[in-house]
DNA sequence: AGCCTTTGACCAGCG
DNA sequence: TCGCTGGTCAAAGGC
């Protein structure tokens, strides 16, 4: 997954702490948001749903009822406001999630990885068919919302606001009727409202959204780096989320932070047979590794075995072997190469870090990327159906290593 | 054979 | 100057 966040010289995780801790406790959808952004929340809830079916696939529907009522009740309203000869009889649309089983949705490609498939965005995007100035499609409304000047509002209002997610209890965000109690997801402050993914939905899940991606990142990765090193960078799989930039000097450091992992994850950290490609398209060479001084923590260097490439990254593990962050320093002067001789996609450099960072990203705008994600998520299918026989190398690697971990 | 990880030693910066 | 710490080197061994 990647987040591109055009920062200047600003202190993002200063930043970002400071955001943090002023985000206001409960937060809504406001007329400003629906008006302004609707349609790219659409794309970031739904995509974000889709993701999470594996754990809830009734709460997400609820889910996606909820958005898509608080946006067709704002749109009627608008619309009755500026056509006094609204019909406005139509009566409020439901949502049903396909029956499809979770490994089809996801390894055929309809979770957004190979593309904006049809799914529950498609479902939400039809609700609001009948009014014709809305998207009608889910690929036309991907296209609207980057095509808006609403998008280069979300990517400013990046600048302002680093992603963020609070814990603890706040309002029902997604639909504005709703003044129910429920635990608070990713919160992003959108000036002059914000939204909120409600429980259940991970701030990794948004983040990692190819739709956040491409809302966030239409072209350059952040500080200028690459793609590749962008979303290696955002691991995003935690309850906070920390991106830190030294672009003031020519040498480029970013941090990411991962505290935790939400629940799901958590599984699919347990169960690796659920688990994301860990690579971010380059190889790495692990050459040193120092245990950090008054912690468990342990702190992995590693260096692009590319030899004319300067790039090192330092991945920082928790003694249960989760990584808490990645710290990228330099710029690839190179593309990823386009084969890992070592085991589908993956590569050594990550493999006893296997970068749950690495693991959510998603497919960026390169097709090589997408294609190694397939591959791989194809290993990963196999592995479901047949575990014994067709891991890649890496993945009996990693598991070796973790095997070790834990004696 | 080649590439990788491991790990103890070494070096440099800093208080 | 000394000790601490982070970062790197390089030999050894594994896959």
């Amino acid at each position: 997954m990647l987040i591109t966040v055009r920062r200047g010289q600003h202190d993002l995780d200063a930043d970002y702490r400071h955001k943090r801790t002023a985000l206001p406790p409960n937060s809504l959808f406001n007329s400003s948001i629906l008006d302004n952004f609707s349609p790219r929340l659409e794309l970031l809830v739904s995509d974000a749903v889709k993701r999470q079916m594996t754990k809830d696939d009734e709460k997400h529907q609820k889910l996606l009822t909820d958005v898509g009522s608080a946006l067709y009740d704002h749109r009627q309203q608008k619309q009755s406001l500026t056509s006094k000869s609204s019909t406005g009889g139509a009566s409020r649309p439901t949502i049903s999630l396909p029956p499809r089983p979770f490994g089809e949705m996801f390894y055929s490609g309809g979770v957004g990885f190979s593309g904006f498939s049809p799914g529950p965005m498609t479902l939400v995007s039809n609700m609001f068919s009948d009014h014709s100035d809305e998207f009608k499609s889910f690929s036309q409304l991907v296209a609207g919302a980057m095509a808006s000047p609403a998008a280069a509002a979300v990517v400013a209002s990046a600048h302002q606001t680093p992603v963020s997610s609070v814990g603890g209890g706040g309002d029902s965000l997604l639909d504005p009727r709703s003044k129910q109690n429920r635990p608070t997801g990713l919160m992003i402050t959108q000036p002059p409202g914000m939204f909120t993914v409600p429980p259940g939905l991970s701030p990794a899940t948004l983040l990692d959204s190819p739709s956040f991606f491409g809302l966030f990142s239409p072209i350059q990765g952040s500080f200028g780096m690459t793609h590749q090193q962008a979303l290696a960078q955002v691991t995003a799989q935690g309850n906070t989320v920390q991106i830190q930039s030294g672009s003031s000097t020519q040498q480029q450091t970013s941090v990411t932070e991962v505290p935790s992992l939400p629940a799901p994850y958590q599984s699919m950290r347990v169960g690796r047979s659920l688990r994301m490609p860990a690579d971010d398209g380059y190889n790495w060479r692990k050459y040193g590794q120092k245990q950090v001084k008054g912690s468990d923590f342990r702190r992995s260097y590693y260096k692009c075995t590319n030899p004319a490439c300067p790039v090192k990254k330092k991945i920082v593990r928790s003694v249960d072997g989760q990584v808490t962050k990645t710290i990228y320093k330099g710029q690839h002067n190179h593309e990823p190469p386009q084969n890992n001789k070592r085991g589908g996609g993956n590569n050594n450099g990550s493999s006893e870090s296997s970068d749950i960072a690495n693991q959510f990203k998603t497919s960026n705008n390169s097709l090589n990327k997408s294609k190694r994600y397939q591959e791989t998520s194809q290993v990963t299918t196999t592995e479901q159906k047949s575990e014994a026989n067709l891991e890649s190398a890496s993945v009996k690697r990693e598991r070796s290593e973790e095997a070790t971990e834990r004696n």
